[in-house]
Order: structure tokens, then C-alpha cells, then sequence
DNA sequence: ACGCTCACG
DNA sequence: GACGTACGTGAGCGTA
């Protein structure tokens, strides 16, 4: 019978069932073999639910409406459309698939369309229902739906159990139905990421709608405005509105491909639900169905069901011995074809690249492996290429490669699916690769991230420590396949047969770390921290580290020279107050003509019998003698030359003629970032003469350097965290901090603060920090420990909230073995309960890291937020420096970047945590890093 | 491979 | 009462 009048259509919008189901539940995963299914679970019941409902409401039609998930045609009006949706948590995507699943096996109609969204669908079918004398009730939560209100259609909403009708659209867009899409097109949508007016929100577009009809009446007339600053968003942004419009107005011609018939409401068939429900282990659910349909429930075998994940440890009995033997040598397309089409099932692949070098810049790509399943691995080689060189010194490729570019065109597809999850070990290594090869790697999970989020603390974070530390399992050492040091050679000559099964071997047993980290991230309730702290990072940093620093060799090298000269003199002079040649750069031979020679006091000797003849030992001595003096100039000079002008002059990359720096994710315990390859966090400043190498980091011409950082951010996180109120209202007047503390404690006024007072203070800040003792603040000031340990008791005395978090976090500490930041990030303390000196050390890092690894957590969100906010500037942010970004922008648009890049580094605590002093962002701009700073 | 020294936050 | 200490990093060098 054909759909018409008396008729009632149920549409369900599918995808906000599922996430609605996925939030509302624990990570649920099936017992027989950890399957997440939670958000299935929950899935089922919601449309249980509407299924007796929909009986009850005499609705004779029902469908149920998906996301297909792959990008739709607003994308290609608007690229940033939906832009700013944070990741999908990493166990509701093999659902997906699940719930179609579910929804079929109940007998509902499901559909999805590529290129469209759910609501153009439902928009489709209401107007054809509508149109054929039929009414409609519309299930979801989503506002941009109540454009369809009226004429027969209503909503209904399953969170708030609610109808929504007309009224309720005058109440929330201040206009009907009918102009719902004028009012979102002006005040703009940020969940979306639609643009609309700039300074128009919803109250403002009703008002405007309201008064001129529609919105292209409003805008031909613009020019009418009264208001300024309205009357500019308008005329202004007459295009990004009309743009807005095209993303809010649904689409309700979809081509959809089946008529309202096929939604007729039919009774669930019994066997096909039981078979589903028994297949997902839901035996609860089994029973509610079973009796409504009369039907028996089967009953699940033991060991079956469902269960919070993590609950039991079942990944590594079930799964196969790690055998190298077993993996597969890709050299056709069909074997390959093969295993994209594995990934492709299961939603999931895990990856692995080798190549010739460790700095991704210069590596070139040798060969890829991939891993679907625990125990099913591959390795395609590409470019191996022969041990020898031919007669006329010419390199071979090995027989037998497919071509490196016709595999890439294969995996491209897959690799940027966003439906598959590519795993790997340190992926933004080979997201680096592949991004130099036309691939751009997404969605990533990265286990060493995920352990750095478990166990930072712990231990390190490396696959082979990772492979034995949780699957008891050796791999098989680089050095076997190419050597170590001198006689090392690279990947790509490396014997086929033997990198097949180390690479491959790799994708397995990154696979299964990530089987088995998985559930354990909940466990740890670090999920938030990985997802939000870690896993994002990873594309933002490899942007950084690809766009690189321009760095001017003319600079170091006249350096270089001058310092030679400069250093050839003084050893000169060295040599001639010391009565022999020696070499100055040796500690060993320094000390022994200082102490034994010259016999100068103060000579203690190191654990391993050489005398100490550290800076501060040199220092006293200088009033002794002119040669420490000396020494200490040319261990300046010579630290610059070979750690600075000479070395970063090496790491200038050919190719591209800037400094690319590589950022360890989990180097740091706290949450830190570590810059290698080279360093470029510790760019000397502090000195005169050090501080003219920032000259050499410069912008290209028509650009500037742009230098944004954290002020005193560390001190404002202890004020929070040890709730100090002085401290707090001492940074919201913007009062000296230093000063302050130091009129507090000596009882100086302000006004008569002198520079010394004024060290003493900012130095016992610092100690606090540091997780502050008399001895370690004595050497600091150079002032003897009695009066230190003075400073440090009126300190105390005056802020004895500081006295009380330090001792809070070493107890915390204690109890559960680790310290956590003010984001959840958590870091282990092992050495808390030890006895001896190493317990002192494990105090005072329990009392810093919270404090560091705060700090850390504020810039990384930050960092994170990047991009998305000086999106459509000419500008690239280059580096960090733990409480400052560094960015490259074209000159007219610094004032432009300093303004956003400034309130997403001050506003990136929030909305997570509400810090109770306000974070400020000083900033600079200048032709290199040193006028920049 | 390890420790010393020193550059940074 | 003695011990040994500021927190977090990475690079280059000399020495074993």
C-alpha cells in the first residue's frame, strides 16, 4: 500500500543514538574476546525502547537514519565545516558498523548516504512524507532538525523526553520554523564551526530577522543598520552569511534511492534478533526481547557476555606466539589488496615504515609493514637495494619490488580513511614519511603515547622495552639486521628476507600492545589525558617539525670564527699561567694543574677519583688565581662553538635550507616536551654573548618572527594548587611576584624594595618549585645553610599553605605511587618509599611535577588548539620552549596573530579547569628569534 | 658506555 | 647524627 494519508513516520536520527549510548555507558566490552561494545549495548535498548513506543503512537512507517561519516558536499562549501569535532573516541568507531547491524536485525529500516548527513536525509523523507498527506515525528536532539517543525512534522526529543513543536522553536530561535535557517546562517554555529556574522549571536539575528522578513531582505538593506558595529558585521561578511546559510539549510532532495513503503513498521522476527543479541553476548537484553516476542532466550555458553573493559586480562592468553617465520613478503598487488581489505573489516591497521635514516626529513622510505590481526603480518619491500654497487658504482635495486608508488596509491585510500584506524609505535615518525610522500596519516592511535599516558614514570616508553615489559616478548634487534656504529649500514640494504620478519614483526607487536593498552587506558582513567593531551599533539607537532626554522649559516660561521680565534688566544694564555700544554677541555688534566700543581684550595674529588672543576669551583677560585678565570671564558666559547654555531649549521637540511628540530612526545616524565635533532629548547639567551645566536634564527623576507610566552606561568599554578590567597591577589593586581614575597617576608615596604631583597625572594619562588631545602637554596645564593634554612622557615611561616601542599603531595604520593596533574595527567613516583638519598630526590620531583606537568598540560592544549585558530593567517608556528611558541608570520598579519595566538595560550585551562589566577601571555615580534623574545 | 659540564625552562 | 640534595631536559666532549 502506497504511503498517503493517515499514515505516521517515525525517523530516527541513528548517530545520536549511538553517541547518546556510548556517553551513558562504561566502556562495555565482550567477554569472549574484548570486543568494545558498549555503546551496541546501549544502542539496542534505545531503539528497544522506541520500537514498544512508536507501537503505542500508531505509527505505521519507522526508519532509522546514519551518518555515512565521510565527508559531506558542506565540506566542500566550507572546508572548516565540523573542523573543530574533537577526535572519535577510539572504541566507538569499530561500533559503528554494529549498530546497522542491530538496527536491521530488529527489523527497522536503516539507511545511510555518502556525501550527505543524516538531517538532509530525514529533511528528505519528511518533505516526500509531508508531501504524500502523511504526518512525521522526527527523534533527535539536534536543533538544526527544528527547521523542519510544522505542517505535520514535529520532534520529538529523546534526551529530555520531550515533544518540540512550534512554540518551542519560537523559544529557542526567537522566530518559526520557517526562518530558522535565516537566524542560524547570521549567529553562526561554533559546534559545526559555521561561521555566520562575527559579533551576531541568536538573539541579535531573531531581532534583525524579525525586522526585515528574511534574511535576503536583511541583507540587500543592510546598509540601513543603525548600529554600527552590526551594520559592519553584515555588509562585511554578506558572504561568509550566504555561505552559512548553504551549510545550515538542509537538503531535502537527497537522492535516496528507496521509497516510504519500504519503512513499514514490521514486527520483529524472533530468530533474527536472538541470533544478533547471542552473537553480541547481551543476555539481559536476550531476555527482555525473548519474552515480549515470546520467544525462548538461548542461553550463552560461561565465559560469555559483556563486562567493564579491562576487567580481566584476556588478550594474552588467546593470542598466538609472536613467530617471525609466519609473515608475509608483499611483492604482489592481490597479497596487498589482501590486506587493505582486512583493515578495511575490522576498522583498524597497524603500521610501521623503515627507511634509511632516523631524522625524517632525509629518510627515504625503504619498506612498509602492516599488521590486521595479532600473529598476521606483512612487510613490502620497496627500494632494498643490493649490498654491493655495480662496476660503475651504480646502486641496484633488489628483484622483486613492487613499485614504491603504485603500493602508496594502493594505501592512500585506506591510510586516510577515516573510518580505519591506522595504529603505530611513535606514529608521527612515519606520519612524517608518508606526509613527504602525498600521505597524510588519520585517523592515528600511537601506543608508545598510550603507555606514556599509563606509565610515565615507569619506565620508557620504546617498543622493545614495551614488547618485553607487557608481552614478554624479545624482537628482534635493529643491530642484527644493520650493525651498530661505524660499520652500520642503512635500512635499504638490508637482505629481504631478514627485514621482512623484523619489520613485520614490529606491526604485530605493535598491534598487540595496542590490544592490550586499550581497555587498560579506562582502567587507568587516563583515557581523558591520551585523547585530549597526547593523541592530538601528534599531527600538530609534525607540522611544526616539518615547516622547520629558517637559520642563517652566514651568522654562525663568522661566530664560529671569531670564537676560534677568541678561544686560540685564551688557551694561549691558559697554557703560559699554567707553565705547560694541556688540554683545557679536559676536566681530568684541568684539575690536576689547579689542585696538584698550583696547589689551589678546594679541591674535592668525584666519585671517581677526578677533581670536580665544575663552573662554581671555578668561580671561587678566580679570586685566587687569573687562570680559572680564563677557563671559565674559553668553556663558554667553546660550549657555544661546538654545542651552537658549529652544530647547527650541520642540521641545516639541504632540501629545504631550515632547521628541523624533532619533539619527543614522552621524553619527559611530566608531560614535557624534549626537543632533538638538534636541541632547539635550550638556544642559549641567558648571556650576552649567547644570546646573539638567537640572531642567527631568522624570518624569510616580508615575514617576522613572532615570540609568545607564559608569564611566571609555573608560580601561578603553585598560587592554584596550594591555594595561596596572597600569591593569587598579588597576580590579579599584576603586581612584581618576586617583590611581593619579599615584602612579605623581610616586612620591607614596596616602595623601599631593594634588588638584593628582591633575589633573595624570587630565588626562595623558585625553590619552592623545586621542592625547596637550606642546603639546595644555600648554594643558590651563595649564603651559608643556617641563614637559608632561616629564609625558608619565615617563608613557611608567612605561607604556610605551601608548607602544607608540599607535604599533601609527598603523602599522596606515597599512598598511590604517583602525582597527578591539574588535567589528570599522572605521574609515577616509584622511588617515593625508598630509603637513603634517592628519597629526597623522589620528594622533591612528586612536589614539581604536578606543578611542571601542569604547565606543560596548559601549553599542549595551546599548541593544540593552534591551528584551528590562526587558520586563514599566513602563519606557521614553529617552535616550543616549554612556556613559549615561536611562529613565522608574514609581517602585516603579526598584530593579527599575536591577538589569537594570545587568547588561545591564555584561555587554554579552560574549560577544564577554572584556574583562580589569570594566565598572561607576553609577546614580541621581531626580524629573528633574539629581537623577537 | 658513562660521567662531566653547561645550554635552556 | 650523618648523608647529600634544589625540578625537568639534550649535546658535546673526554675518558674508560
Amino acid at each position: 500500500m502506497a504511503f498517503g494519508k493517515g499514515h505516521h513516520l517515525h525517523l530516527i536520527d541513528g548517530s545520536a543514538f549511538i553517541f547518546r549510548a556510548y556517553h551513558a555507558l562504561p566502556p562495555l566490552t565482550r567477554k569472549s574476546d574484548g570486543l568494545p561494545v558498549g555503546a551496541v549495548a546501549g544502542f539496542c535498548n534505545l531503539l528497544w525502547g522506541e520500537l514498544t513506543a512508536a507501537r503505542a503512537q500508531a505509527a505505521t512507517h519507522i526508519a532509522v537514519i546514519f551518518d555515512a561519516g565521510s565527508k559531506t558536499f558542506r565540506n566542500e562549501i566550507y572546508d572548516q565545516y565540523k573542523a573543530n569535532r574533537p577526535p572519535l573516541p577510539e572504541d566507538l568507531r569499530p561500533q559503528f558498523p554494529l549498530t546497522r547491524d542491530a538496527t536491521r536485525a530488529f527489523n527497522v529500516a536503516c539507511l545511510e548516504i555518502d556525501g550527505f548527513e543524516a538531517d538532509d536525509i530525514i529533511a528528505t523523507f519528511a518533505r516526500q512524507a509531508k508531501e504524500a498527506g502523511g504526518t512525521v515525528t522526527i527523534f533527535s536532539s539536534d536543533k538544526d532538525l527544528m527547521q523542519l517543525i510544522g505542517d505535520g512534522v514535529d520532534m520529538h526529543d529523546p534526551m529530555k523526553n520531550k515533544r518540540l513543536g512550534r512554540e518551542e522553536v519560537l523559544e529557542k530561535f526567537g522566530v518559526g520554523p520557517e526562518r530558522v535557517v535565516d537566524v542560524q546562517s547570521l549567529a553562526g554555529d561554533s559546534v559545526d564551526n559555521v561561521p555566520g556574522a562575527p559579533g551576531i549571536g541568536l538573539k541579535t539575528a531573531a531581532l534583525l530577522i524579525n525586522e526585515y522578513g528574511d534574511l535576503d531582505t536583511l541583507l540587500a538593506r543592510a546598509g540601513e543598520i543603525k548600529q554600527p558595529k552590526r551594520r559592519e558585521a553584515l555588509v562585511d561578511n554578506a558572504d561568509l552569511i550566504r555561505i552559512s546559510r548553504d551549510l545550515v539549510r538542509l537538503r531535502d532532495d537527497v537522492p535516496v534511492g528507496v521509497t516510504l513503503e519500504s519503512f513499514e513498521l514490521q514486527p520483529p522476527q524472533g530468530e533474527a534478533v536472538m541470533a544478533f543479541l547471542k552473537q553480541m553476548e547481551f543476555a539481559t537484553l536476550m531476555k527482555r526481547v525473548g519474552e515480549k516476542l515470546g520467544v525462548a532466550a538461548p542461553a550463552l555458553e560461561a565465559g560469555k557476555g559483556y563486562e567493564v573493559a579491562g576487567a580481566h586480562e584476556v588478550a594474552e592468553v588467546t593470542q598466538a606466539p609472536i613467530d617471525p617465520g609466519s609473515y608475509v613478503c608483499v611483492r604482489d598487488m592481490a597479497t596487498l589488496q589482501g590486506f587493505i581489505d582486512q583493515a578495511r573489516q575490522r576498522g583498524w591497521l597497524a603500521v610501521d615504515t623503515e627507511t634509511t635514516s632516523l631524522d625524517e626529513m632525509r629518510a627515504e622510505i625503504v619498506g612498509i609493514s602492516l599488521a590486521v590481526e595479532p600473529g598476521v603480518a606483512a612487510y613490502v619491500p620497496l627500494l632494498h637495494r643490493t649490498g654491493t654497487d655495480d662496476l660503475l658504482g651504480q646502486v641496484t635495486l633488489v628483484p622483486g619490488q613492487m613499485d614504491r608508488d603504485a603500493v602508496l596509491a594502493a594505501l592512500k585510500p585506506v591510510l586516510e580513511d577515516p573510518s580505519v584506524l591506522k595504529i603505530g609505535q611513535n606514529m608521527k615518525y612515519d606520519a612524517k614519511i608518508f606526509a613527504r610522500l602525498g600521505v597524510q596519516v588519520a585517523p592515528i592511535d600511537d601506543t608508545m603515547l598510550m603507555s606514556y599516558a599509563m606509565h610515565a614514570g615507569l619506565h620508557n616508553h620504546g617498543m622493545d622495552e614495551l614488547s618485553q615489559t607487557y608481552l614478554g616478548h624479545t624482537p628482534i634487534p635493529i643491530k642484527e639486521l644493520i650493525g651498530s656504529g661505524k660499520s652500520a649500514v642503512t635500512f635499504d640494504r638490508v637482505d629481504i628476507d631478514k627485514a621482512t620478519r623484523y619489520a613485520a614483526e614490529d606491526a604485530d607487536v605493535t598491534l598487540r600492545l595496542w590490544q592490550m593498552f586499550k581497555p587498560k587506558l579506562h582502567q587507568a582513567k587516563v583515557t581523558t589525558v591520551y585523547e585530549t593531551l597526547e593523541r592530538p599533539l601528534v599531527p600538530v607537532l609534525a607540522e611544526m617539525e616539518m615547516a622547520g626554522i629558517e637559520v642563517d649559516r652566514q651568522v654562525l660561521s663568522r661566530m664560529s670564527g671569531a670564537f676560534a680565534q677568541k678561544m686560540a688566544q685564551l688557551e694561549e694564555e691558559i697554557q703560559t699561567l699554567a707553565g705547560e700544554k694541556f688540554n683545557v677541555g679536559s676536566p681530568k688534566q684541568l684539575g690536576e694543574i689547579l689542585f696538584d700543581k698550583m696547589s689551589l684550595p678546594g679541591g674535592e674529588k668525584g666519585k671517581n677519583g677526578a677533581y670536580s672543576t665544575g663552573a662554581d669551583i671555578l668561580e671561587d677560585l678566580a679570586t685566587e688565581h687569573e687562570l680559572p678565570g680564563r677557563v671559565l671564558d674559553w668553556r663558554q666559547l667553546s660550549k657555544l662553538k661546538s654545542t651552537y654555531t658549529d652544530a647547527l649549521q650541520d642540521h641545516i637540511n639541504p632540501e629545504t635550507g631550515r632547521v628541523h628540530t624533532s619533539y619527543s612526545i614522552s621524553g619527559a616524565v611530566t608531560g614535557r616536551l624534549a626537543s632533538t635533532d638538534p636541541n632547539l629548547q635550550n638556544i642559549p639567551v641567558r648571556s650576552e654573548e649567547g644570546r646573539r645566536i638567537r640572531e642567527a634564527f631568522v624570518a624569510p623576507k616580508g615575514k617576522v618572527l613572532v615570540s609568545l610566552d607564559y608569564s611566571q606561568i609555573e608560580l601561578r599554578i603553585l598560587a592554584h594548587v596550594a591555594d595561596i590567597p596572597a600569591l593569587q591577589q598579588s597576580f590579579r593586581d599584576g603586581i612584581d611576584i618576586h617583590a611581593m614575597t619579599a615584602s612579605e617576608m623581610f616586612n620591607v615596604p614596596l616602595s623601599e624594595m631593594t634588588s638584593d631583597i628582591r633575589r633573595k625572594a624570587k630565588a626562595i619562588n623558585f625553590g619552592v618549585i623545586y621542592g625547596i631545602s637550606g642546603f639546595g637554596l644555600a648554594r643558590n645564593l651563595r649564603i651559608p645553610r643556617g641563614e637559608a634554612q632561616g629564609f625558608i622557615d619565615r617563608y613557611f611561616e608567612r605561607f604556610p599553605g605551601i608548607k602544607e601542599y608540599m607535604a599533601a603531595t609527598v603523602k599522596f604520593a606515597q599512598e598511590r605511587g604517583y602525582v597527578q596533574t591539574l588535567f589528570g595527567r599522572k605521574i609515577h613516583t616509584p622511588e617515593i618509599n625508598a630509603r637513603g638519598p634517592g628519597a629526597g630526590f623522589a620528594k622533591r620531583a612528586a612536589i614539581n611535577a604536578p606543578i611542571q606537568g601542569t604547565a606543560a598540560d596548559i601549553i599542549r592544549r595551546a599548541m593544540i588548539r593552534m591551528p584551528q585558530a590562526i587558520a586563514g593567517l599566513p602563519a606557521k608556528m614553529l617552535l616550543q620552549v616549554h612556556d613559549e611558541l615561536l611562529f613565522e608570520v608574514e609581517e602585516a598579519a603579526a598584530d593579527t596573530l599575536i591577538s589569537r595566538a594570545k587568547e588561545v595560550m591564555e584561555g587554554a585551562a579552560h574549560p577544564a579547569v577554572a584556574i583562580k589566577v589569570p594566565l598572561v601571555v607576553e609577546a614580541g615580534k621581531g626580524a629573528n628569534w633574539a629581537e623577537a623574545h
